[in-house]
RNA sequence: GGAGGAGUUCCCGAGUGGCCAAAGGGGGCAGACUGUAAAUCUGUUGCGUCUCGCUUCGGUGGUUCGAAUCCACCCUCCUCCA
């Protein structure tokens, strides 16, 4: 199967410019493209994981990538898809971020001569005099065309400055910079990107007569419409320091039945007709392709090491027998320890199972926390310092939540 | 710049002098049921030394025995006019 009908296949492909052209394109190895992350945190998320799945895939197809790390672009912040203004991050901020996204991408695109590179829009957007960039780009766009864009809509109600407004002329003039310098025809993006994306074409084909393309690379949601990746503490992180290799394997392995096949398919390399086969599986069947995708995931962001461990810990909690050795935990410090005790509400808060001692004294009055596999049932359980060393308490918050409690010395 | 309107807890939103740590819904958390799923039902959802105290209704002052609620000034946002 060519790459563009797998892409088809896989659901991946949101919108394109031109299809005929960009399979002739992407089937051939004839095009170089580029996908832009804007430094927004310090690590990169699920998201931006996707686009740098599609990366490889057209990479191993012989396509040329290019990945933009938005340190010019970041500056200023889009304002798609938002219902308000993202606060404005300092340089040196964005500098850090650049960094850490810099590093990240490096372990899992090939980076070099005849390969993939790696450009920073701060080099040429930085550096761009307002009243030339106002009469070179500035006469393509159209007010009210750019109004019209989907990206702004829910921004008309709630107000959008002119300075966030420019996010878009900046984005085309990446897209035209990189078409002039790096013969860059081609850009792909989350399908929010949409209207940034045209107006990059658009542009491209008013200066130079040439025509580029663009791919959006569908949003992946839940089947209750809201994006993946997201947890209540926010985004599930590439980087282990942020979200650790069981959290994120068992992000992937709590998916709902619904999304199961769909993330499979949409951020695995597995073989199409293997994930067809397991299109039969119902009840608690899935529970095998959620094992597989969690197992996949963890695999190729972690490396197998971890995701073996990861996987072992999580069978070992859930399912007894495995080796629950990697869950999370904290190491409490001596001061932790009131007369080389600490009670069962002090040890869920130093270990941030719970917020506050009264959330944590209303988890264990509603009979939610397990210590050392005893039900904890009274509020005034204490446990002594040298139950700690060694293998130290395992707490269970829940039915899902699995804590080590260690001395640090 | 002018005229109106609005800012309440994680979110939406009620509350117009004490009975207000503040209705209702959403979300979250926990329990039951299950398959580490969904749906459903139940409880819970500011903090603490927890039958009591402390902090919170955009900000700062003021009136009052008492303020989310009344007054003054300020900040932010929305709508209309320029």
């Amino acid at each position: 199967m060519k790459l563009y009908d797998e892409l088809v296949a896989r659901g991946l492909i949101a919108q394109v410019t031109d299809e005929a052209e960009i399979r002739e394109l992407i089937d051939n190895g004839k095009a170089t493209f580029y996908i832009g992350f804007d430094p927004t945190a310090d690590s990169l998320h699920v998201g931006h994981f996707m686009a740098l799945c599609l990366m490889k895939r057209l990479q191993m197809a012989g396509n040329r990538p290019i990945a933009l790390i938005g340190g010019g672009t970041g500056m200023v912040g889009d304002p798609s898809g938002r219902t308000d203004m993202r606060t404005v991050m300092t340089p040196e901020i964005i500098r850090h971020n650049c960094e850490c996204f810099r590093k990240q991408m490096e372990k899992f695109i090939e980076f070099g001569e005849d390969k993939a590179i790696m450009v920073d829009n701060a080099d040429w957007l930085l550096g761009l005099n307002y009243v030339e960039l106002l009469r070179e780009v500035g006469a393509c766009f159209s007010v009210n065309n750019m109004l019209r864009a989907e990206c702004y809509k829910n921004r008309m109600e709630k107000g959008l400055s002119f300075f966030e407004f420019n996010y878009m002329i900046m984005q085309a003039y990446d897209f035209y910079h990189l078409y002039q310098h790096h013969s860059c025809n081609m850009q792909f993006g989350g399908d929010d990107q949409w209207s940034n994306m045209l107006a990059g074409t658009e542009l491209i084909r008013r200066k130079l007569g040439k025509d580029a393309y663009a791919m959006t690379i569908t949003l992946l949601l839940t089947s209750d419409g809201k994006k993946m990746g997201k947890t209540m503490g926010g985004a599930v992180w590439l980087d282990p320091n942020k979200t650790s290799p069981y959290e994120f394997y068992q992000y992937w392995r709590n998916v709902e039945d619904a999304d199961v096949l769909r993330c499979i398919r949409m951020l695995t390399f597995l073989p199409l007709e293997e994930i067809d086969a397991m299109q039969s599986w119902e009840g608690s069947q899935l529970n095998r392709a959620k094992e597989i995708l969690a197992f996949e995931l963890t695999r190729m962001i972690h490396g197998e090491e971890e995701a073996q461990k990861a996987q072992a810990t999580a069978k070992g909690l859930f399912g007894g027998g495995g080796d629950p050795a990697n869950m999370p935990g904290t190491a409490l410090t001596p001061e932790a320890f009131a007369e080389n005790a600490i009670t069962a509400i002090d040890l869920l808060v130093a270990c941030q199972l719970a917020p506050s001692k009264g959330e944590a004294r209303r988890l264990i009055t509603q009979g939610g926390v397990e210590i050392a596999g005893e039900k904890v049932m009274d509020l005034a359980t204490a446990y002594q310092k040298d139950q700690f060393t060694g293998e130290g308490l395992v707490i269970k918050k829940g039915k899902k939540v699995f804590h080590r409690a260690t001395l640090s010395c």
